[in-house]
DNA sequence: TAATCAAACGGAACCGGTTCCAATATGGTG
DNA sequence: CACCATATTGGAACCGGTTCCGTTTGATTA
């Protein structure tokens, strides 16, 4: 059983012309109309997919290359790029590097291979070897999470969240404060939050931050954060954290000591995982909308694909959330 | 720029056989070799991906069908998978049905038309649209999370692991329980750990048990809990929760009303999200091995496509994860 | 030196669709 | 009834690769 249009038109008794226009609506008569879609039926045929992208010479699918499927952050903007490719007819291509910076340009050739019409790259770090691939490759690419002038890109104000919590610190009346970081190789976390950061203590004054550098991973702030509060000389009365889940490690080594929060110190996130709303103290943290920018890359790439015009920079906005895990200072 | 292989051959100089033969390691004399190898460098060409399955009639593709992305269990499964897929040198396809059941149905179709090689079907429940599918598009199918005599499958042992959790309560002297399930539409999550509950209860005897029922996502939870614990008769001593959101639901139910747990109410959960390990107390539950389930279905249907033989059912073990959420009953 | 053989290569068919174009059928109009 | 516009249809070319087959070339061997 092979079924292909030449099959269906054969038992049909037309051509295999006719058979492709019923498929696409061209005009047929009432009455072979009615003879190929019993054959259809009968047979169960499914047009393959690759003879017509081949000749259309392109597909309905978008491409997402993401450094991992597996966080709150991810999932979130996968999801709402769905939503929204799938509005207006297209299909999501995942590629997961898995944080492997070779596998981001990899991915970009294979995705271009596959006549994919548009790609949202998901950019810790932006290097030549992305901006040549980019280039080669000639299919629309939208920049999420990053920022390079050469690429359509979507961020978020990183700068203004940073600079937020800090000033928020500051008049919580914190003074000692410990800035638990990532790699500035990553410009938006590394970079950008702790320079808003320290623009709020630098606007302010009399107050002094150290900065450390965690992992990504919550079992890597765990053990940054021990470091911090094990340390027997003067004791931050904030932690302010460049991630939620380096937060959660934080409280995490701060319960292991027996280190209250808030009452003991104060802690606070970047991000607005879920699950800084349920836990018990309830996380203070900046909540980036991460479906919502998933779905405006989704139309972004949409109109680049059509081409029609968009901004080479948008920033997203934030908001700021209260919780209960920064008191003010005695 | 076209840059087809027609291209490529002509300027080269050859026949498009031969550059046809470059690729894919045919015979090709040292000369020609780098005359096409300087020309394809030069044009950046890059081989229609289309083109080359229309002939090949297959692709290297898997698909997975997922009802959520963002929730942990799938994002950590679909990472398992497209680790073992990549390795086996796949490629994965996500198709995110956000949990309707007719787009799974439409998803396999669509699958179909593209030729995929084969599909883990991340299942809830199985309807007869669902068989006659997989039926009639003629790919190998895994399903992941339910079972089915007819087709290849990969459980959880909810049955046992409800059990467990059943024996572990009533060892802890909980008499009065409360089991806060799901529908029982979904036949693993929502009738085979309540199954396995309720026969714990029935072989220990002298202790009962309310069942109600809540949505799979937090908020409802939430609500159901108010419920429970807002009734002014007799209170559960414990709450046993079919999945981990709905014990987080719970605890964050029972603080909004200074209910303390452990000390006044015990909770569980199922499922073993990363984060009922950092919560304070840390939660009660049963610890699935999502990766290693997906990594175990990629294999499963490789050796399908490949027409190798697998087991009709596998059934998954799990981790008992005895934290700090159940007391003993005073 | 002639016969033999393998390597290298070109030409053509093929994969399964879409689309253009020409041929035929249909129907309406004067 | 002849004529013309329109609807329907079949045939062939094309999309961009792969592969089979036959020919050429050069080297090896008798």
């Amino acid at each position: 059983m092979k079924n292909t249009i030449s099959d269906i038109a054969k038992i049909a008794g037309v051509a295999k012309s006719t058979v492709s226009r019923y498929l696409n609506g061209g005009s047929v008569s009432e009455a072979t109309r009615r003879k190929i879609e019993h054959v259809i039926k009968e047979t169960g045929y499914i047009p393959n997919s690759f003879a017509q992208s081949l000749k259309a010479k392109k597909t309905s699918m978008i491409g997402a290359v993401v450094p991992r499927l597996d966080s709150f952050a991810s999932s979130q903007t996968v999801t709402g790029m769905d939503e929204a490719l799938r509005e207006s007819g297209y299909q999501l291509l995942i590629i997961n590097t898995s944080q492997d910076l070779s596998r981001e340009i990899e991915a970009l050739y294979d995705l271009a291979r596959q006549k994919i019409s548009g790609i949202v790259l998901f950019a810790t770090q932006i290097t030549t070897s992305h901006l040549t691939a980019i280039e080669e490759i000639g299919i629309p690419v939208i920049l999420l999470g990053q920022q390079h002038q050469d690429v359509h890109s979507i961020i978020y104000d990183d700068f203004a969240a940073g600079y937020d919590i800090g000033r928020y610190i500051l008049a919580k009346g914190h003074r000692d404060i410990a800035y638990l970081g990532v790699t500035e190789k990553d410009v938006a976390v590394g970079v950008q939050r702790k320079l808003g950061f320290q623009q709020a203590l630098k606007e302010h004054g009399g107050a002094s931050a150290d900065f450390y550098e965690s992992g990504f991973r919550m079992s890597a702030a765990v053990e940054a954060a021990s470091d911090i509060l094990g340390s027997r000389d003067r004791q931050p009365s904030a932690i302010v954290c460049a991630t939620d889940n380096i937060a959660l490690g934080v409280m995490k080594a701060a319960h292991m000591r027996g280190i209250r929060i808030p009452e003991d110190i104060s802690v606070t996130g970047f991000g607005g995982y879920d699950v800084t709303e349920v836990i018990h103290p309830g996380l203070t943290t900046i909540k980036y909308g991460y479906a919502a920018a998933g779905r405006l890359a989704a139309r972004h790439v949409i109109k680049l694909v059509q081409e029609e015009h968009v901004d080479p920079l948008t920033v997203l906005s934030y908001e700021f959330m209260e919780r209960e895990s920064v008191d003010n200072r005695k």
